[in-house]
DNA sequence: CGATCTGTTGACTGTTATCAACTCCGGTGG
DNA sequence: CCACCGGAGTTGATAACAGTCAACAGATCG
């Protein structure tokens, strides 16, 4: 599955969302894109920027802060299949901090491409939008999060999304996943302390949940993780896996440059 | 202003977000509504439905609920000229629970009307857009408030915001605004408890920020409550008002019916 | 005029933040 | 090869903010 950089993780994202046909599909292999690598914590989209192509994240995990660095609340992570800035193709001024959440790599896709590619199909045009909707519901659903959950369920909670937003992509296959990131990162995700966020960590330890070793993270008791988090995977907005066209073929991508 | 019910506001609002001319606004005169009136706390759309129109509120005060009834967060709030359930348009299922915040007068338009109008004008179909962009930066406002701030700032934070939207549309003028809504509602609003918000808003009063008399709430020291709550405008996406085109005119609606 | 909802107050409890210290690890440079 | 260093994880003590419970006052409405 990982023919080096390529778009197959797009393509199951945009399948995932809605009807879209493989002849779709196959007007990805013509994307352009440049593709840059970056490391932990480094800032992508700076608050304030204008930008004019989207990042469409290929390897790694970003998020979206408040504040530059480590510090500041997370308000939205990526993964892998995710364009992580849609709203720039609309109002290019970036509301905002992309940061990388251990190393990462983007292709950087010029807005332009977008533009044809929904103007050239309407079921294109109209998945990008559902792409849209569903940060939307994500966004909704962090916030039930933050309102009314404690902190355990709240950490439990985000591990199910990722999970599941990773499956939806081929990744985290038997719940087994990269986890590049800081448990303060966590905790900036969560609205917790990074004190507390260790202490609940080890709660879930503790109840044989998962097991979180160097950058690697398993999950050892999916249901139970589900029910202690309330976790209704429906606000995600994606069936399941294997049901939505596939492109046909889609070699790597067209690499016009690597910048570190 | 009080034109009877009229879509005056939903122009203001399009008119404050991107630009569109006066004849696209004029298109809106040929809007076919249906009017309808809903109590407190009244459902007005379930958790699971399916809906075919869109929700226009003309006055009062909408409220995304987790639950149905007084109980349950509240993860959004529409205000006058707001688009409640722009989502429907691209996918009808509801997810969450529409309920009035005090008595409310909404108009249902059918998808099939901003469809066509987003087909006949582009300028129109980009601004729509640009309001679920907003919706969506409204939101992850909405995240930041309940991630970093205490029950203080996150209420007058949250009452900077209301203000802010109202006046874009022409209502709180001199920072009076209608409150038919409890402090309960306030409360879920803020994700704290009646309790708690009771006991800030008469911090609030006792600071001299506001007065909370009835159904009014003024604000008598703005500067600080914006001061208080670090409240910049700029994330809202709306520009200062009377500078977006206005329709040429704008009479009442066509009420085919006014069910309760 | 009673019933119910809303607002208000006090006492108590509990979750989580904060502070501080310490360990462990990987990297870096001497 | 070792000493050092910074970042990450861990632990305990303490403090603060907010939740819960309970009771009552005032308003509103049938």
């Amino acid at each position: 599955m990982q023919t080096g950089f390529s778009f197959s993780k797009l393509a199951d994202h945009l399948a995932s969302l809605g009807d879209v046909t493989v002849e779709d599909l196959d007007l990805l292999a013509e994307m352009p894109s440049t593709i840059a690598h970056f490391s932990s914590h480094q800032t992508i989209l700076r608050h304030g920027d204008d930008s004019h192509q989207c990042c469409l994240l290929l390897q790694g995990y970003l998020s979206w802060r408040n504040a530059e660095g480590r510090d500041g609340q997370i308000t939205s992570i990526s993964v892998p299949g995710d364009i992580a800035d849609p709203q720039t193709l609309y109002r290019p001024r970036v509301h905002g901090n992309l940061i990388a959440l251990g190393p990462a790599v983007v292709a950087l896709v010029p807005h332009r491409f977008f533009h044809e590619l929904s103007a050239r199909s309407p079921a294109m045009s109209r998945t990008l939008l559902l792409m849209l909707l569903s940060d939307h519901a994500i966004q909704r659903n962090w916030m039930i999060n933050l309102g009314s959950r404690d902190a355990l369920t709240r950490v439990a909670h985000l591990l199910c999304e990722i999970t599941t937003r990773l499956q939806n992509v081929g990744l985290a296959k038997d719940f087994r996943l990269a986890s590049p990131f800081t448990q303060s990162d966590l905790a900036a995700a969560c609205s917790i302390s990074p004190v507390h966020a260790n202490r609940t960590i080890q709660e879930l330890r503790r109840c044989n949940l998962l097991q979180w070793h160097g950058k690697t993270l398993t999950i050892s008791d999916w249901q139970g993780l589900v029910r202690l988090a309330g976790f209704d995977p429906a606000y995600l907005g994606i069936r399941p896996r294997d049901q939505g066209a596939r492109p046909t073929q889609l070699g790597p991508a067209k690499c016009v440059v690597a910048p570190a």
